[in-house]
DNA sequence: TCCTTTGTTGAACAACCGATCAATAACAGC
DNA sequence: GCTGTTATTGATCGGTTGTTCAACAAAGGA
């Protein structure tokens, strides 16, 4: 006779489940994107119903902007804590402590830069309110730095925008094109951070 | 009385055709991924039937190769064109011509570095047909010119994959990040080539 | 123990997707 | 003007998507 399996439902509590759905939407986002990730598939990774991942958060939207937020914090607490690090509080070992920080960033998260340059193709409203609440601060904050330096002569002389979207460029590429590099030299080594910060160092202090 | 308008199809070559669909398919892909990008929503922005696409291109597969190859040849072409001007033919003029090639790149094909990245972030067959075939010729001449240039004291010490990634993403970056940068500094300017052209310098070179 | 809250499920929904195919209009050669 | 070829359409198929909702099971307090 087969024994009916009186499935229990396992139960955790909303934050638990949230945190878990998070973790796994961002897997699947960063690694298909917003439009080829579909709920469902988020919800059979952690075995649960697709109709659960709709009861903790309104939309796939929100689920979306639970991610992001997630991510951010994240960055933004290590960017904090290498910042912390730096003694010497003149504006260049500050910017470089931040460079150091978003390279991190990067190596701990090389999801989120992906994601970035996925949703900053277009101005969609998730990218609008990307700008609003995560962006717009960090670019602020970036670029006075970098005009600061640049007016004490550390800096090289340039649009801080096209400074601050290379730092970027450098330290995301690096570590999130690994699938692209893994198929193009298979036997390569994986990325230092001290050669990251070395040219990005090169690209932005004038002496050495 | 209704004038019943008899609606006279509009007939073009096969070639012409589908040089129309590729272009309407690059903006859309490049826009929205691939994934995001409907063949309706291509075929409504050339006012044909939805159907007609899937006569010219076997697939919506086949459609995506098709564009690639279009940019990709294009790029090429840019490319020879630039070392073609290149007068002398030492090894760092060489380098330096492939790079400013590759910025003209950027520039006239903004769609290029975006739909790389989007393609570059999982092992897709999409990405392995990509990289067998444009990818790893494109790779392979690139890191041997900067060994090459290296060997001669000329490029900075350090490993020619992370230099050759850092060049796709500065000269990428700058021109395919314009959405964004438009949210977060309305009033910045255009991008100028030369700018990107001496950031990459400063990246790679040893001498100023 | 009963009741309320809270997490979870499964079925249903309208909308949209890529793909197929028979019918048809435009054209080229004769 | 007829004929065969080629470009184009419209209808249709099976499958997938995000979202809604009624039903239900677990947990906690009274």
């Amino acid at each position: 006779m087969v024994k009916a399996e009186k499935r229990t439902r396992t139960r955790k509590t909303a934050e638990d489940r949230s945190s878990d759905i998070i973790a796994a939407a961002k897997k699947r986002f960063s690694m298909a994107g917003f439009d080829g990730t579909s709920t469902r598939q988020i919800a059979d990774d952690l075995g649960v119903a697709q109709s659960l991942l709709l009861y903790h958060f309104r939309n796939k939207d929100e689920l979306w902007k639970a991610v992001m937020s997630q991510i951010f914090t994240h960055a933004a607490a290590i960017g904090q804590a290498e910042i912390g690090n730096s003694l010497s509080g003149d504006s260049k070992s500050l910017l470089l402590a931040s460079v150091r920080g978003f390279i991190r960033v990067c190596q701990e998260e090389p999801d989120l830069h992906r994601l970035m340059t996925m949703e900053g193709r277009s101005r969609t409203p998730r990218l609008e309110w990307l700008a609003e609440n995560y962006l717009k601060p960090a670019y602020k904050e970036a670029t006075a730095l970098i005009e600061n330096c640049q007016r004490q002569g550390q800096v090289r002389a340039g649009d801080p925008t096209l400074f601050y979207y290379s730092i970027i460029a450098i330290a995301g590429s690096a570590f999130s094109f690994a699938p692209e590099i893994a198929l193009l030299s298979p036997d390569s080594a994986p990325v230092d951070p001290k050669a990251v910060e070395a040219m990005i160092s090169a690209t932005l202090f004038v002496d050495q």
